[in-house]
DNA sequence: TTTCGATATGTCAATCTTTGCATAACGAAA
DNA sequence: TTTCGTTATGCAAAGATTGACATATCGAAA
């Protein structure tokens, strides 16, 4: 397991990152808040999706919020009171964009994947 | 030039950012520095290249100096003195490293305005 | 040997974010 | 009708980022 005995060459990695917003350009729904949203649809509740990605419910509410005014009409149907405390659930809007943006997502992961190898060989050509 | 009566939607766009990092994941090579390498390649001075980009001169050097670190090797030939108080060529590595970056910049331009698109109909979709 | 403008860096204020804390409203079920 | 945990929001503290300013160094050409 001893590393070959060729010059140390710098690990480089490709980073990137997708996020959708509205005309005005402020706020953004990006990849948390879509992680919020798989969360909601797997636990029921936005506070456990919240922790579930170690985030303050603070702050996962307004996440929410700001996507809803983003994209101008609601992700959530919202329910507080109950022995529970209360509960959410995605809205259909919601799922269909929720699965929109993951094929998304797994398009840039291929894509990305393919344009890195294409850089580095580039980088290392004569 | 009225608007068609249809139900208002709200526009959403898609957005993306990528850039290189290293190991430790701190710092980054961003568009906005491949900006300023573009900008020396033309103009001759970091200086020059921070001003066609309106940024300051030290967040220039800064980003400059933090990509040489991340990358593990020099990007700029950089001379001071002279009556022309000096200037800033690119390295060959820097010259490649910034063609194959353009390629890539270019390539993610194309596949996102195809899956811009991709992704809107599918939330038009039924 | 003086000059001039670019390179080189520290620092501290201003600003923008994030987080934590607090507090209220809610309502189904026990 | 009491209870319990979630939704809902404001606000101040704490952090992180950015930007502006200041100041020093350098050396070819005049």
């Amino acid at each position: 397991m001893d590393k070959p005995p060729r010059p140390t060459k710098t690990e480089v990695f490709l980073n990137y990152k997708i996020w959708l917003s509205g005309l005005t350009g402020h706020g953004q729904v990006n990849a948390e808040t879509f992680g919020l949203l798989e969360g909601i649809k797997r636990f029921g509740t936005l506070k456990a999706a919240a922790d579930n990605i170690a985030m303050s419910y603070r702050k996962a509410w307004g996440a929410v919020t700001e996507a809803e005014e983003i994209l101008g009409y609601p992700l959530l149907d919202k329910h507080r009171g109950g022995k529970d405390g209360g509960n959410s659930s995605l809205t259909p809007a919601a799922i269909k964009l929720l699965e929109a943006y993951q094929a998304l997502q797994q398009q840039f992961d291929e894509r990305v994947e393919a344009a890195y190898a294409d850089f580095i060989s580039k980088l290392n050509k004569t």
